[in-house]
DNA sequence: TTGTAAGCGTTATCAG
DNA sequence: CTGATAACGCTTACAA
């Protein structure tokens, strides 16, 4: 029971050797004791317990991951770089809430990589390397383009990954997604059943799979409702503000502008808000917009937006708990999930005002 | 030359002896090269580093940080518990934006400490206790209640914190803030001059510094315009949409209502205007609004929202700044720094009606 | 049920 | 300028 030297006025950190020599046991017990073995004595146990509640210690993370090979730590690919200058787009900070939640309780923490446009150092953006680098177990994937072939050589590796909103595949990559296709449905039926003959759509950026399956939708919406689908009723826009701004107002230049706009996005939905505002144009009198994604905003906004709820915490908590499974159990196929959305109707989609409201169109 | 044995069909991950072996290098003189000492030849030099480009070779983390006992890793402490069950404040995530560029920059990556409400197995949530797991390097905090104990363990240890919009100090601890009671000068000031002189404020969450701060700044204004302080038009809010609905609730339904109010938060005016909405007041010209923080939603909303602007990427990048110069020099004091912040007049802000507009007040 | 000892992949301290 | 070799704090056969 010789105390160690207590040359620092500060508290020593308590090492499993010390732990050990407190505890009577050799390290190798306590190691077995503090990784819940069976084969220990419940006497050993409890004493060991005893003593590191004590000491209050706890093992270093480094030293167990060279050995073990496992860190508990998930990696985090976000894109945060400059190409949107001021904003970030709001939906990915929900969804990390609720992956932070999800892993948290399988007691794994996460490592945000510092992605951004510029290398910053060592090599471009290595998400392999650095995955490796830190020995996380798994990497979830967010707001990247799935072309990047940094992403390819991550998502192609033996790493288990999961992308939210990309349709990333590989030997241990799946992906979590929302309902797009069915989403832009429910926006185009609703629409109609409104009374809405001509509607317009936004896309979101056309590189990425959640716009084109909301184009995919909304296509298939306008054609089993028997409406006309017109070219001149799509305009490609970024999912951002400005470019929903822009794509309304090219729509209602058009000789026939439609009655209602739905965009692959709330920023966009604002963006055509504004530009119906600008032209004194009325929401939804003269003009009805459903967004998509039901961010924050959309019920503030006034008139608050009609839009399509993703589940965004709702994907973080699925990417989260596939990863987990896919990391702890090697035989678990990377899966593919499609979490189901949900029409919110507020106050900016109505019926389209009376003189055009009903007939003068050619349904089957 | 020997080739190590191929066995795997998958590349083998190379290693610093196996560098060592095709350099024709002591992995001493590898380690050397790699963490750029001087005293190696500029010929071994380029050699091993061919060769480690072409073995795509990268340290493992964990073994390095074993024993130099540092992990360029930075903690964040972020709480994103049930408190507020579907909202994130939109404030800190914009904070973590500019903190993972300024410390990325500097080759730090984020580990984000998974901590909710309840403790998620080993004890509740001793973040000290995680930051030595984890060997973070240094830690910023966020959102979190400056009076909890686990917080005060972590800014009592000699590990470099700092701390964003809440002021905590310690051996090792500064932060960043806001200058919040210029901020609220500048409000108030602003309305003044519009003619106002029935200024309410919408308080923060009272044990936070900020809206402390704001409601100091409020009150100085308010004496040095030789304005009529009255404690009638002072409420508390939580810097929550909600609490500003019903603060503004009540100040509407005094006897003397206020022409214009100050809510310490954009999300607060927000509810401000839904509650003069709802009373059929039109803004600005009945009630003026202004907020504070300028999150993204500010100018989207209708009429668009003036406000005081937090440099809120800037918070972050000060505070990742701040804690890597204390991480790499020990000697380094602890700062306490606070941002500017800026008047953004938009549309919630106007003149009082003319009735009420002039000279019935006690001006000195 | 427990102890001994060999690593895990690096860096760091010595000699040479 | 370079090479052995001992840590770093922990887990894990292998023995006892």
């Amino acid at each position: 029971l010789v105390p160690k030297t207590f040359s620092e006025t500060e508290a020593e950190i308590a090492d499993i050797r010390e732990l050990a020599r407190q505890s009577g046991v050799s390290v190798a017990t306590v190691s077995r004791v503090l990784n819940d073995y069976p084969d220990v004595s419940d006497d050993t146990r409890e004493r060991v317990l005893a003593v590191a509640a004590e000491l209050d210690y706890m093992p270093t993370a480094a030293a167990r991951t060279l050995v073990t090979k496992r860190s508990h730590v998930v990696g985090v690919v976000l894109y945060t770089g400059h190409e949107h200058p001021d904003i970030q787009h709001p939906f990915f900070q929900e969804v990390l809430v609720g992956l932070k939640h999800s892993v948290g309780a399988q007691k794994y923490d996460l490592l945000l990589f510092s992605t951004e446009d510029d290398e910053n150092g060592f090599g471009t953006r290595g998400y392999l390397k650095r995955s490796r680098h830190h020995h996380v177990d798994g990497v979830v994937l967010m707001g990247v383009d799935g072309r990047d072939p940094a992403v390819r050589e991550l998502s192609g590796s033996r790493i288990p990954c999961v992308a939210v909103d990309l349709d990333l595949v590989g030997p241990r990559t799946g992906y979590v997604m929302s309902d797009n296709q069915r989403g832009a449905e429910l926006a185009v039926e609703h629409l109609h059943e409104l009374g809405h003959r001509r509607v317009a759509h936004i896309t979101g950026l056309m590189t990425t799979k959640p716009a084109a399956d909301r184009l995919l939708g909304y296509r298939a919406a306008i054609d089993r409702l028997g409406l006309r689908y017109r070219d001149e009723y799509i305009q490609e826009g970024d999912f951002y503000v400005e470019s929903g701004y822009q794509a309304t107002k090219a729509l209602l230049e058009g000789p026939e502008p439609p009655t209602a706009v739905f965009a692959a996005s709330d920023l966009m939905a604002v963006g055509a808000m504004q530009a119906a505002h600008e032209r004194q144009l009325s929401i939804p009198d003269d003009l009805a917009v459903v967004g998509f994604d039901d961010i924050q905003i959309a019920p503030l906004v006034r008139p608050a937006l009609t839009t399509l709820r993703q589940d965004k915490a709702g994907l973080g908590r699925a990417a989260g708990e596939a990863l987990v499974r896919m990391i702890e159990d090697t035989a678990f196929t990377p899966p593919i999930l499609t979490l189901p959305v949900e029409l919110v109707v507020r106050e900016s989609s109505g019926p389209p005002m009376t003189h055009d409201g009903e007939t003068h169109d050619k349904e089957v």
